[in-house]
DNA sequence: CTTGATTTAGACTAAATAGTCAACTATCGG
DNA sequence: CCGATAGTTGACTATTTAGTCTAAATCAAG
């Protein structure tokens, strides 16, 4: 699963052969089809690893309850240009959000990966549309529709990692956190907002 | 070329082999030899026909320089989700931006289509941005940084379009027109705009 | 019509790919 | 140590796929 999440990752569900994963996950095909039918029920039981075992717990710690919901969603949009470079640093390629790509590539096929990947973007969402709804609730975003806010930031959000990817060039999501704040509305102006900043690597 | 775009946007580019092409265009291998030399490089032929004889001319017409700034914006967010929608009428399923979805596909491959893509991409975003400069200059907009303001406005629409596709559902894209221009600060508030908008159809 | 150039057809090869299978090996509870 | 269960192996088949090649057909111009 880890050799398979990978290589889809850095190329495409398409162009990754079931022979490719065999071989770096130094396995034989033998081994492959004693546990998996085909390459769809593989990613589908990938992907789910990828939630359970590395998003969900990364998540539950970035919008936990014991941290003021404006400061969740800071320290999750910091977040996401921190990886994208340690990742284009360590395998010399911008790789964006690997569901969105796969989801994206097969979502016109209704296959069991479709699910899957809605699956787990909505359940992301959930941790930002929760954190912004609090965060307009206590004010420290502006009043309104806290759905649409949540659709707004994260459609942009998963924009900038679409084009960083197509453009194979992180520092395009360098201004990702500001514009981010600035599309949720944040009520405090940006001077305050500066001068908050270091408390979020806490 | 019409029938490789078809397949790969209804699909995707991995997805799509040689012989599914002749298939669809009605024609044979030896034919499709003689004209390219590869996938790829129809595949950019086929891109860079979609710009020239498709967008490119959609796009001059929409942004028009006879035309309000502001209103060039919101001709051409009205029309994707109207577009999403015959589209998945016609063909029984969202299909989202063709340019994105390939580009996001190969983007990790440095490939000729890369290229194409890229330039796609960049060339529809400077009709963008010079609509929001000017709209930006003569007050129709909050003022601020044109190229930021387009960054974000694009990047949303492409995550929109993306989310879309991944969830098989245009009626995501619904309130994509009244969102992009809530991110595009316009000045006006919504009342005016609503009045406004049957001057869109000229 | 004739000729030469362009285009098409379809059979062909070689490689890649998915998937199968029976024999083999490791592990683990008793 | 035994037997059984779980896991592994590599060779095997059938299919798909990219790409080639030659002969036939079509076309355009004189």
């Amino acid at each position: 699963m880890d050799a398979a999440l990978e290589l889809v990752w850095s190329q495409s569900y398409g162009a990754v052969t079931i022979d490719d994963i065999c071989k770096k996950a130094d396995v034989k095909k033998g081994s492959f089809y004693y546990f998996f039918d085909s390459k769809e029920q593989l990613a589908v039981s990938a992907l789910d690893r990828l939630w359970n075992d590395d998003w969900k717990p990364k998540m539950d710690e970035i919008f936990s309850a014991s941290v003021e919901p404006l400061e969740r969603l800071r320290t999750y949009l910091a977040g996401i240009y921190r990886r994208a470079s340690e990742t284009k640093a360590r395998v010399g390629r911008m790789l964006g959000c690997p569901v969105a790509s796969v989801g994206s590539e097969v979502g016109t096929q209704e296959c069991n990966i479709c699910t899957k990947t809605r699956e787990i973007i909505n359940r992301k969402r959930r941790y930002v549309e929760s954190a912004v709804r609090e965060a307009i609730a206590d004010g420290s975003l502006e009043p309104g529709d806290p759905v649409k806010r949540t659709v707004v930031l994260t459609s942009f959000i998963e924009g900038m990692m679409l084009q960083a990817r197509t453009m194979n060039d992180p520092e395009i999501l360098k201004d990702l956190h500001e514009m981010g704040l600035e599309i949720l509305r944040v009520k405090s102006p940006p001077e305050v907002t500066l001068a908050a900043v270091p408390a979020s690597n806490s």
